[in-house]
DNA sequence: CAACCCTGAATTGTTGACAATAAACTCACT
DNA sequence: AGTGAGTTTATTGTCAACAATTCAGGGTTG
């Protein structure tokens, strides 16, 4: 019934809980994404699968599918890595948000229920009360996926939705972990998604899509900023 | 130094062929696209490994790479099946292409060299030469792709080209090769392509993607309307 | 002293056997 | 006769041993 405490495992559709492979995959996702694994580290099958008590069968997989995840980078008969997030990959990858989840709002202008719509806008007033009371660290970061996660889903689209929610997803968030300490614009946030549900309300792709591109471009432009005037690992 | 007899290990990075895995990974991808395999079949880890002259191992390890291209789904302890492609998700697949080409398109006339845009016009006249002489069939849509192909690499955006050229792109050709007897556009396509170089040229980025939006999104009306009036199965 | 080759250790790729799960089939019971 | 539980079988998931390849180190040679 809380709609807003969405966990990670609502939103991932490709963890197995039931087959070991799938929670291996879980186990070593995350700690990628967390730092337990460094950027650029190499991926020690033997040693990894006696970390996670498996043998190295389920572990390969797992490193398979964060291969597909793009966190981890693999050459034959070499092995795996941990990817390093160079501020051009981010660049890149906020491109290619701008593009996806701008036609995600197009889509859910068109498609969304009204429930749902009404789901939003509650949604954003708890942020936006969040934001009121702290001065909105962290959990307003995740929370603010959240909001674009049910523009997404709003979509209607599930390719779409996969490939942003499943895939590209993970990467975000290891993004935001490696520069959490960066303070995100969250007041100019709850402006634009404001806007954002109005046009969806209004039922207007057109004017959804440009509002979601520029509010993707302008955080792409001040990541852009932040990380070329100081350093990332400074 | 044939630029445009761009072969199908070209375009796609994913297959290793050094190692066992990767090979079964192509050969398998080209019978699921080919049709060897029907859309829902079963496929039986078993027989395909003995088929296939490998152990289970590599053969587990192909499919679920073509479970990342979305060429086969998997279920745990049921197994994977072949992607039955309905037209709900042709049609989805193209509102993603729309948005993704559409960014590479306005990337590209951002930042393709003049050299690659030289090649581009001459692989357009080539096309041009090849629908006056025969009346444009097959041939003609592998390099329809092989067009887009090369703006999306002249995008310069690592993440978008792995995303189109290794994904979504094996989902495209499967989905051509079962509605081959469906002739194509050429003539419009060849009409939009000419614009859309043109906007390349004049490094109009704007203008190039709203014409790449259009191609695609044209493409997208005429596969629904070609696939509502008549099934696909007759 | 640097460059090259050769050898060995470590790691990845592959294989076949074993365990666990799910589907199919049989048979009793209502 | 149809439904349900129990059993059987086929298939997937997992494991540990084997083969192939890469990389590092030492030694030799120009």
């Amino acid at each position: 019934m809380n709609d807003s405490s969405t966990q990670v495992a609502d939103i991932d559709s490709s963890s197995d809980t039931k087959t070991l492979s799938g929670q291996t995959t879980a186990a070593l996702r995350e700690a990628i994404i967390k730092g337990v694994f460094a950027p650029g580290e190499k991926l020690n099958e033997p040693k990894l699968a006696e970390q996670f008590q498996v043998s190295r069968g389920p572990l390969r997989e797992a490193i398979r599918r964060l291969v597909a995840m793009r966190l981890v980078r693999h050459v034959p008969h070499v092995g795996a890595t941990v990817v390093t997030l160079e501020l051009e990959s981010i660049l890149e990858l906020y491109d290619v948000r701008e593009a996806l989840e701008g036609k995600a709002a197009a889509l859910a202008a068109e498609n969304m229920s009204e429930e749902d719509i009404e789901k939003l806008r509650k949604l954003l007033e708890l942020h936006r009360k969040h934001t009121q009371d702290n001065e909105g660290e962290y959990m307003q970061t995740e929370g603010d996926f959240d909001f674009h996660y049910q523009i997404i889903k709003g979509s209607g689209n599930q390719l779409l939705t996969d490939q942003l929610c499943d895939e590209l997803y993970h990467l975000i968030r290891m993004f935001r972990f490696q520069t959490s300490r960066f303070k995100s614009r969250s007041n100019r946030a709850l402006i634009e998604h404001e806007q954002l549900i109005y046009a969806i309300e209004q039922r207007d792709p057109e004017l959804a899509e440009m509002l979601m591109r520029k509010h993707i471009s302008r955080a792409k432009n001040s990541i852009r900023k932040a990380l070329t005037s100081q350093s990332l690992s400074d």
